[in-house]
DNA sequence: TCTGGGGTCCTAGGACCC
DNA sequence: TCTGGGGTCCTAGGACCC
């Protein structure tokens, strides 16, 4: 039986985004440091220095202007070129320990690896020990790695690694014996757990569940009417059984989302349609860079909903195309007239965006016989020629409208962003 | 003054059908 | 006056993730 166990891994970046910004300018090493949301808004990362201050998730930075400012702590503005190019070398060494279906690229700073073939011939422990040194070598990145008989186990392993000093940036869940495991994870919250989030912490804690021991010695099936399919399977998973498998190709997309909060409030149409144009232009690329069409669009803006002093206002129209769509212009022409029907004088909008959904792949498209093969042909041409301008020579050399020029009314701010290090060739640029 | 953005999955409930 | 039961599909909203 014992054979046929699973073993996965899930390897993480320690504070992605600080280490990131560190690796550049090690100025910051050593010291407190966080990383904030788009327009400056809320604490995404931080580091241990900054976490050791108090410092919470996801918390407004003018609620922590004081320990900020009394401890020194640097502010930086969130450089996505930067992660998302650290996060494409991350995965890429991982790559390297095992075959294309054992590696599950989770998000941008989480890799899951399916160990199962290597149990038996390697010492897992010094095997990922030597994934820790090998990625901090060749990319400067700190990572924990967590190694478990399921998903979820690897998830606590890799929570424990962080956490336990004696587990050197390792922590392996499924060698250990069951007694240690068990005591562990009598010291650690239930809402630790990978799918337990705010509502079902309190209601498990309701139940007398406060701890990772007490879930995993709860009844499955039981658990599964109380609450959810997911929650059967999640304490299933902390019982050693995995029922989550290594998710090597994802799903194509189901929607793309494209909004952004506004720097400063912003009331005219043309502002708007202004920014709006920008985000379908943002989603138009990511459409097709995925090779999809677009079946339905949805467009939304929203006033403050923090600013208690007016109603909220919150509004959005969908579209639905005759035929699917890729092409910049239909897209930004229908959104302008979606537009025109939810906006109203008057308020104060703090944010818009659109939705692309019932996203459908491109070559397996039949189109409608009675649409127009021309016009479909002209506008591909026209994307073509739109895409390798913007490449060759900058987004703002051509688009639709003017939203690519600098410091428009809506423009995010990030005031403390840091320099992009790399150049247009992926490579890192020397001074 | 100042509060992110991009996703997925599940469930409940209504409409409709036989 | 009688007013079942089972099935499917769709949608809105909730919960969760990073």
């Amino acid at each position: 039986m014992k054979h046929q166990e699973k073993i996965f891994a899930l390897v993480d970046i320690n504070n992605c985004y600080v280490s990131c910004e560190r690796f550049f300018n090690p100025k910051l090493n050593d010291v407190p440091v966080i990383v904030l949301s788009n327009n400056d808004g809320c604490a995404v990362a931080r580091s241990n220095e900054a976490k050791a201050m108090g410092i919470k998730m996801g918390v407004p930075l003018f609620q922590i202007k004081d320990v900020v400012q009394k401890n020194n702590v640097q502010v930086l503005s969130s450089n996505y070129a930067i992660y998302a190019e650290m996060s494409r070398r991350f995965h890429s060494i991982l790559a390297g320990y095992v075959a294309p279906h054992e590696q599950e690229i989770y998000s941008i700073d989480e890799c899951f690896l399916d160990l199962t073939s290597f149990k038996n011939n390697y010492d897992l422990v010094e095997y990922c020990q030597g994934m820790r040194e090998r990625i901090q070598q060749w990319i400067g990145l700190p990572v924990s790695i967590g190694i478990g008989r399921s998903k979820t186990e690897a998830k606590i392993a890799n929570h424990m690694a962080k956490k336990g000093k004696r587990f050197n940036g390792v922590c392996d869940l499924a060698n250990m014996n069951p007694k240690h495991r068990e005591y562990f994870w009598s010291l650690v919250e239930v809402g630790e757990v990978w799918g337990v989030g705010r509502k079902q912490n309190k209601k498990l804690n309701d139940m007398g569940i406060n701890t990772v021991l007490d879930l995993a010695k709860s009844n499955p099936p039981i658990m599964g009417k109380l609450f959810t399919v997911c929650m059967q399977r999640t304490v299933l998973e902390l019982q050693g059984v995995s029922c989550m498998p290594i998710d090597d190709q994802p799903k194509p997309k189901q929607q793309i989302v494209a909004s952004r909060s506004f720097g400063e409030k912003i009331t005219e149409l043309d502002d708007l349609k202004e920014a709006m144009s920008k985000y379908v232009q943002d989603a138009v690329k990511r459409l097709r860079s995925e090779k999809l069409l677009c079946g339905v669009i949805t467009a939304f803006v929203q006033s403050n909903p923090f600013d208690a002093s007016v109603p909220y206002y919150s509004k959005t129209q969908v579209y639905k195309f005759a035929e699917p769509v890729d092409c910049v212009l239909d897209l930004v022409d229908v959104t302008y007239g979606l537009l025109d029907k939810i906006y109203k004088p008057g308020i104060k909008y703090k944010k818009c965006g659109v939705f692309l959904s019932e996203l459908i792949e491109k070559s397996s498209h039949i189109p409608d016989l009675l649409s127009d093969h021309e016009v479909r042909s002209l506008n591909e041409n026209l994307m073509q020629a739109y895409e390798d301008i913007q490449a060759k020579h900058g987004k703002a050399k051509i688009s639709v409208g003017p939203c690519y020029f600098k410091h428009r009314k809506w423009s995010m701010s990030r005031d403390m962003l840091s320099k992009n290090y790399f150049s247009k060739n992926g490579l890192i640029k020397v001074k």
